[in-house]
RNA sequence: GCCGAGGUAGCUUAGUUGGUUAGAGCGGUCGUCUCAUACGCGACAGGUCGUGAGUUCGAAUCUCACCCUCGGCACCA
């Protein structure tokens, strides 16, 4: 195939704010990405798979100062442990940006100046209740009593400040009308409906800028050294500054951002920063909007949100290091809502493993590759197995990983009630070669299971056609049985 | 409060425009095979489809009321 015919797909989570450590919910927005990054790849796309850290704002410069490091030091740190989570998970992105990277920076600073240009940012005087001891300005909405939640007593100075805004109040229009035109930019689509009643509320113009010495951590605002870019409008701009936005120079922002299809995938307490406010951005800087982006659930654990005072955390990491890499996203992918709310149980987790992982795939190729190996003097060819079912690919094409992965079980399901159905083991002692031709149909099933297991479970997929090609079962279980 | 979604077997859930005995997976029980990781396959049990009323020859599916749960309501990375 020319290199050159093929069709850009970009795809991009948010970045993760690297002011704690990485939790189930990154794990599962990587995972996903992951997922459908590999099945395009597999389709003959060209892919750009774009993650990364978020690492300004006065939380981390907060967090940085209680542990008592360099800021720069603090987000070094906490960036790599999220590049390590990357790695137990498998995951091909292609870019890593962090915001602190010098390009982001000078992107930001030029998607500003756009902005500006275009005279879509404005100064104007914020008056706001500031706490000394937050270092920030607090919401009416989040006073307790008039004070602030967490420093009770002190008192909130009323202070103005000179900030820059966003002229956000303008793009409600236009944003609606792109919903229109695109029924299929949010999924799941009822975000959709949630949007298009947030801007008929009406738009508000938001605050993209604070001052420097209350906000020493961050981008500098183009032509004004006393202000700092508000982190929303530094670290969005990721999307297209991990693409070489704009000095471009490598071409990647006019193949995947102009000329590709672009998808993000995003959390659901995301869904205005990603559909309305960075849509709006790109608007005012002159750029082509995103074109698909898909909400995420939240993760709970027995009903609740996961919290360590409540100790059900359950770390993506340690539970990589029990049960393995695809194990987790088997679980990721397959058992968790792919747009609702789920509830993560080690429980629940342990049962699916079982049931699906080792009783099922696992033990069908151990199944299958004895018999091969037994009777079979040769591995067999199986290259005209490594192509996708429609069943499989038609839902998988537009984004939907779930019926896809259902769909690669059920042909589990198939395979193991073949074998029981025609009973190779026997009659491979009663008909040599008619039981050998058996065999070699049902490897060949399980080469288009191995196929399909690709985007899901990378590793495991590989580790069946190895097996496949040396003609012998795996020396040691693919998925383990653990007590 | 406003707007939206939904309440189906122990758990997770499928059920486009109303139509034969409401499907599936997991879990449970029983049976069975032996190639396989005590795995697989088969069978069974288990549901007044939130409650009440209405429309209809016929409703999980339409209408109304009520109960309950959940989500969104903006600068939370």
């Amino acid at each position: 195939m020319n290199e050159s015919a093929k069709k850009a797909f970009y795809i991009t989570t948010t970045l993760p704010y690297v002011n704690s450590k990485p939790h189930m919910g990154h794990a599962l927005e990587f995972v996903r990405a992951d997922a459908i990054a590999r099945y395009k790849r597999l389709m003959g796309f060209d892919v750009c798979f774009n993650t990364g850290t978020d690492e300004h704002g006065i939380k981390i410069f907060q967090k940085a100062q209680e542990e008592g490091v360099d800021t720069q030091e603090f987000v070094d740190k906490n960036a790599e442990t999220f590049k390590n989570l990357l790695k137990s998970l498998n995951i091909s992105n292609d870019k890593f940006i962090r915001t602190t990277d010098e390009y982001h920076k000078l992107a930001a600073q030029e998607f500003w100046k756009r902005c500006f240009d275009n005279g879509f940012i404005y100064k104007k005087t914020y008056t706001g209740l500031y706490c000394a001891g937050c270092e920030m300005f607090i919401k009416e909405k989040d006073l307790k009593n008039g004070e602030c939640e967490i420093h009770t007593g002190k008192k909130l100075e009323e202070i103005e400040e000179e900030n820059y805004f966003f002229k956000f109040s303008q793009f409600g229009e236009k944003l609606k009308e792109y919903y229109k035109e695109n029924p299929d930019f949010v999924t799941p689509s009822y975000r959709l409906n949630e949007l298009t009643k947030m801007i008929d509320e009406g738009l508000e113009d938001f605050s993209i800028s604070r001052l420097k010495e209350k906000l020493p951590w961050g981008v500098k605002v183009p032509n004004d050294d006393e202000q700092i870019m508000y982190v929303w409008f530094d670290a969005l701009v990721d999307y297209i500054s991990t693409l070489g936005w704009p000095v471009d120079s490598e071409g990647q922002f006019k193949k995947y951002w102009e000329d590709g299809e672009t998808v993000q995938i995003c959390g659901k307490d995301n869904t205005q920063h990603q559909a309305l406010r960075w849509q709006a951005m790109l608007l005012a800087a002159g750029l082509p909007l995103t074109n698909r982006i898909i909400v995420n659930g939240f993760i709970n654990s027995k009903g609740q949100k996961m919290s360590k005072s409540l100790g059900n955390v359950i770390d993506p990491v340690e539970l990589v290091e029990k049960y393995g890499t695809d194990a987790l996203r088997y679980y990721v992918l397959r058992e968790l809502s792919p747009h609702e709310d789920s509830d993560f149980s080690i429980e629940k987790f342990h049962e699916a493993y079982t049931a699906n992982l080792v009783n099922g795939v696992g033990n069908l190729v151990n199944r299958i590759l004895k018999l091969a190996e037994d009777y079979l003097d040769k591995a067999v060819d199986i290259e005209s197995k490594k192509v996708f079912f429609s069943q499989y690919s038609d839902p998988f094409d537009n984004l939907d990983y779930k019926k896809a992965i259902d769909g690669t079980w059920e042909g589990v399901k198939w395979v193991d009630e073949r074998i029981q159905r025609e009973e190779p083991f026997k009659v491979v002692k009663a008909d040599l070669e008619k039981g050998k031709q058996m065999i070699r149909e049902l490897v060949g099933n399980l080469a288009e299971v191995a196929w399909h297991l690709q985007p899901f479970l990378p590793k495991t997929a590989e580790a069946i056609f190895d097996a496949i090609a040396k003609n012998k079962k795996p020396e040691t279980p693919l998925f383990p049985r653990i007590d």
